[in-house]
DNA sequence: CAAAAAGTTAGCATATATGCTAACATAAAC
DNA sequence: GTTTATGTTAGCATATATGCTAACTTTTTG
């Protein structure tokens, strides 16, 4: 898993079936919901804990806490830097 | 053209080839500028005015030029609201 | 259990995306 | 070449993402 391909509709429609509490949650139209799972799945899968990743984007474990868990919108830029932490390249498709 | 995947990364390495002067502007760094490369291309395939995206965004056709042209970040949302004009899914991964 | 580590939340400060107007520039239409 | 449509930019207002601290909760470790 440690440089797995990270898609995240396949997550979502994947944890759909198994888990129909988060179904709702994300039909519902909370869109930062699962953006914030993605940042936590990254973090867990490298094995990192909140603070550790706040020290290596310069900020605060109490800012990775939110994004992870109810902040309502994230820009684009703070996504790319997300990335390039875990040696990813952010990609952004409209289809 | 009107169903196309519009896969960001492939069109810039598309245009460094051809585009000498592009390429120099996107290895700067300027990544809120491919973004709205995106946008612009995604308009003019739609057949719209800048005027005419910034009604269906409920905004002014000046908000629209500054995405397209020199905005330096943008939010999730934002970009979700732009996709679901064109009728498309925004889709954000990390590979 | 007790202590330590990790994670959560609230509240406020700051930076910046977005909203808007108005003036201007450029291109299209006639 | 003069309207008309379209696009650009600057400046300012507003909304909100992000930064930070401190108190708290939960989990882990001994």
């Amino acid at each position: 898993m440690a440089n797995k391909t990270f898609d995240l509709d396949d997550y979502i429609s994947q944890r759909k079936e198994k888990d129909p509490e988060f179904a709702k949650d994300f039909d519902t139209g909370y869109e930062e919901f699962k953006i914030g799972m993605m940042i936590k799945e990254m973090r867990l899968e490298s094995g990192m804990t909140q603070e550790q990743l706040a020290e290596k984007l310069e900020t605060k474990k109490s800012v990775i806490s939110r994004m992870e868990n109810h902040s309502e919108d994230i820009r684009l830029s703070t996504l790319q830097k997300v990335a390039s932490v875990f040696g990813k390249q952010l990609r952004v498709a409209m289809l």
